[in-house]
DNA sequence: TATTCTAGATCGAACGCTCATTCTATGTTA
DNA sequence: TAACATAGAATGAGCGTTCGATCTAGAATA
């Protein structure tokens, strides 16, 4: 259960920063399994391989390591959205991504986390401006790439239409989140397909 | 802040289920307001206006109270689904009420707590349980009207092409949940429209 | 009708435990 | 030796839950 550092590095400032990765790992994991109130230090401790109170000198307090988890975690969903806009054949390119994409949020392991972050973020306002704030800037790439993809079909759309597109179009990868725990047995090879065909008609939508 | 009873009842059993009710309501709220485990007995005895310790009269334990308002809240996600099946046009009853329900899912209130429902349910069995039996109640209905609505156009899907289309429908629905958290300031009711869109574009889907 | 009985409703203190966090002492290393 | 890493005990608050004492309202009794 304990995570050890497999090869530990020799300068002081990489030694405290992998130190920080295995704490972040270790809460990472105790937040799927329990939740962010549910998880304790002293759990996050035991698998991390130190003392509670040593945690304490790499985070300010249990807080500090939620925002560091969930700003980790909207990063990897930055850095995605950013590749998709950069596609030469965007078109293609978004709906043939979706499928890799839609298989990642069926994974029942990140997509408990991703959800308790969102729970969160209702109630925290520390967790909700960083969700809010990476949610504002996947959607701006969203809204980019979206408006490419529709005025090279010859649509000239407002502002707010691409918007919208851009917000069924989080929500029906987002949705799957929930799918995913609340049917564990649903086809995802299937599911995935289905989706590439809904993304390819909302596409097409009149403005 | 506390909830006062109106109209007290007179016999006993009802009075209890009132003394139940009030009891939900208020752990409802501070479900809500701070999750399940970040709640106490102790804030929801307060709003309820009764002591901590005579909350235990009416439900075993903690636990127990998670699981009645889970119940309750999916109870009417079921009757929700039923009544879409009862109705005579089915398609136009599916896309009609698609915009009533896209706007109930975009009411951040009861988001929070159906989120909150979900991400508990990635981790406690026993929510789990309820979660997964009301959503299978769901999607045979969801598959029923789905079916009924294809055939009608002349398409003979497979089962599992149905329940794909469930997913998707699903998905797109509940992903709304996560979006009005992520994005409060999205545009309601355009939003609704383009859902209606997307829904009968789903609907048109090759088998 | 007046009084006693009784069973459930209700309270609030108390229990044992775990929590996040702090502090002090010790080990380690350059 | 100086600075940092680390452990582990200590702290005080808050948790879910239990429990015995009181209150209350209606039934039983006289």
């Amino acid at each position: 259960m304990q995570i050890t550092d497999p090869t530990p590095p020799t300068t002081d400032a990489s030694r405290a920063a992998a130190r920080r990765q295995q704490i972040l790992a270790a809460a990472a994991q105790c937040f799927r399994e329990h939740g962010f109130h549910g998880a304790s230090i002293a759990q996050i401790s035991k698998i991390a391989g130190m003392s509670a109170g040593h945690i304490y000198h790499y985070f300010e307090n249990k807080e500090a390591i939620i925002g560091a988890i969930v700003a980790q975690d909207l990063e990897t969903l930055l850095t995605l959205t950013a590749e998709l806009r950069a596609a030469c054949n965007v078109r293609n390119a978004l709906i043939e991504r979706a499928a890799e994409g839609v298989l990642d949020q069926l994974d029942p392991a990140s997509a408990a986390l991703k959800v308790e972050i969102v729970a969160e973020a209702a109630r925290n306002p520390h967790v909700a401006r960083i969700v809010r704030e990476a949610d504002e800037a996947c959607r701006r790439e969203l809204m980019v790439t979206i408006r490419a993809i529709r005025s090279a079909a010859g649509h000239d759309d407002t502002p707010g239409a691409t918007a919208d597109m851009v917000e069924v179009l989080a929500a029906l990868f987002e949705g799957l989140l929930l799918r995913t725990i609340r049917n564990p047995d649903l086809d995802r090879r299937r599911v995935a397909q289905r989706i590439q065909l809904a993304i390819n008609d909302l596409l097409d939508q009149p403005g």
